[in-house]
DNA sequence: TTTAAATATGAAAACGTTTTCACAAAAATT
DNA sequence: AATTTTTGTGAAAACGTTTTCATATTTAAA
């Protein structure tokens, strides 16, 4: 475990240009930074982060807060994130809060502790004026997740535009009786599908059945819940609005299994483009969100932030969403033809 | 940001004693105590963790090594270690080597900086000897992957079983030809459930066909490219044997595109009892690997070896596989005979 | 009462860096 | 040849903690 001092002794030099030599600083004889070098590699020497981070105030280290890991959508933001971290020179350390405003609250703190140098909230279980005080710590930017109060850099996507086209799109191939099932009472999300859900209803002359709305589905176990729910009603619907793949595949095994067709009986439009929409027969119709760009954009920002230090402002960048439709939308005779 | 410093001059105290109250340290007077408290509270101070590290020398940070944090199963890791690591109040910094031994080598220097005071290895890409000497510098703990030649505490799963019970399952259906599809050359998991595949054959007198053998396959695509090289085989098998649920939904979903019944005119295993087994139809038998349970084990270890110092011995820590017998391997009519 | 032990507090050193400042030598400019 | 500029180096301070040591006071034991 050998420190700088070490390496100063070993050459005859002093701290100050050894350090010089680890930081690429000019104004060191060549002779010198060879003798540095070959001393340091003897001695297996590496610099100490907890001393640099302490010196410079710094600790290339980022938080990425999401509500669970294993949820697709999650883990692709967290890959991406990653990756995109790595490449600024930024570890990652991930914050699962697991929907809970406390534990959200508290690993806050890692900022406040100077532990990261910045923080990206993909999820927000606490009212802003809660997290607002963090400010004076760090730059915080929202990724996904977004609140009109937030006088911080947003990155988004357009969820209005993706409830809108999906549902849209189930209307145009002929149903009335659309059921909206997605998860987070508290995500603005969530909301935003809605309001996108509700736009594309009354565009229509369609209005919107509280009796067909589920919004407490995330997962799988979810989706199969409300399929069980939503076939028990007096006037059942005849198409659903998912939040999430997981969720729609979800009530997709579950209406196979109770010998429904899909999309016959029972049409599904699912969020998120992963993998399992293309596994499941019929394939499902979903809507793509670009997550790998919109990590990659909440990286470059939070990374200019630490920089600049002047990250009090809201500033939004938002990304298209996409409909891609699939078989448990459009009955296969039809999409032949 | 308020130091401690700044709590000891407003109470007229000095470091030490804000120092104690902080570390609830003994010997404070209970007024001092709560002068000391309430400034802390007044200044919103709180302790600079670099600082912190770099007097304890500790920084409680665990570093977890995975290859893709999307692979369900290792998302699965990340989560259940993630909230172990919480509960011994320890942070996880997430390493994606995308099976890069150049990325895990350079991740290992999180180590050798103090930056982490452990390294969970969930994933091995470079010959041990380039790993072993980075044990001067702190705790390596293997976790699900595993090495003879490391000296190291390792949490496994019995995989040499699970490729015997997978196999010996299908051969009880009357296979004699059975397909052979996993992932990683360099894997000790990936060989360790050949010999168990080899054994369950050999114990039926049957052989291994390396026309049958694929060894590259991690994902729902490879899956897919599998189903289409095997049907081209002169004497294509009736059952595979599949290194994880992915690959076993890839291929399951080719095969169905393809015309093809399962199980009846294909057999399909899964390993890691992962969501999509149920979701599928014919749902996929698999292999359950208790998750969880390993990676809370690898924690509690690597925490008391960052405690004890003492971690240059090999101690094998291993848990149970258990076959979950689905459709996907035995016709509906038969399972419900 | 005297002495020993327990309680309470602070000054200063230490953790391992980077940076400021000072200064000297060499090179470039007058 | 005198002066300025560039280049090279080190001593010491700073980052914000915790801990060691010293010391003073209070309490308990003799």
């Amino acid at each position: 475990m050998s420190t700088i001092e070490d390496v100063a002794k070993l050459t005859g030099l002093s701290r100050t240009t050894v350090s010089r030599v680890i930081n690429n600083h000019p104004y060191v004889s060549e002779d010198k930074r060879k003798l540095v070098i070959e001393a340091m590699n003897k001695l297996g020497y590496v610099p100490n982060s907890s001393a640099r981070s302490l010196r410079n105030q710094k600790t290339d280290v980022i938080a990425l807060f999401v509500p669970r890991i294993t949820n697709p959508f999650f883990s692709q933001l967290v890959e991406s994130t990653e990756i995109a971290a790595a490449d600024h020179g930024y570890q990652l350390i991930i914050c699962q809060t697991r929907y809970s405003p406390e534990k959200e609250l508290n690993y806050m703190n890692l900022l406040k502790t100077k532990q990261v140098d910045g923080v990206i909230l993909a999820s927000l279980q606490n009212d802003w004026e809660k997290i607002e005080p963090f400010l004076d710590y760090g730059p915080i930017v929202l990724c996904n997740e977004f609140e009109d109060r937030a006088n911080v850099p947003t990155v988004k996507l357009d969820q209005v535009y993706g409830g809108y086209i999906a549902t849209k799109h189930l209307i145009e191939q002929g149903h009335t009786k659309i059921a909206y099932c997605c998860g987070g009472y508290r995500s603005n999300v969530a909301k935003s599908r809605e309001i996108g859900f509700r736009q594309a209803l009354s565009e229509h002359k369609l209005s919107f059945d509280e009796r067909y709305a589920f919004r407490d589905a995330f997962n799988i176990a979810d989706g199969k819940r409300v399929f069980q729910k939503m076939i028990t009603l007096p006037d059942p619907p005849t198409a659903v609005f998912t939040g999430s793949d997981e969720v729609a595949a979800g009530i997709l095994s579950e209406a196979r299994k109770h010998g429904y067709r899909v999309p016959e009986d029972l049409a599904i439009v699912g969020f998120d483009n992963q993998a399992i929409t293309e596994l499941m027969d019929p394939m499902i119709t979903t809507v793509h969100q670009p997550v790998k760009e919109m990590a990659q954009k909440a990286v470059d920002i939070i990374v200019e932030k630490i920089q600049s230090r002047k990250y009090r402002k809201k500033e939004i960048y938002e990304f298209p969403l996409q409909l891609i439709v699939r078989e448990s939308t459009v009955s296969k005779k039809l999409a032949k033809a």
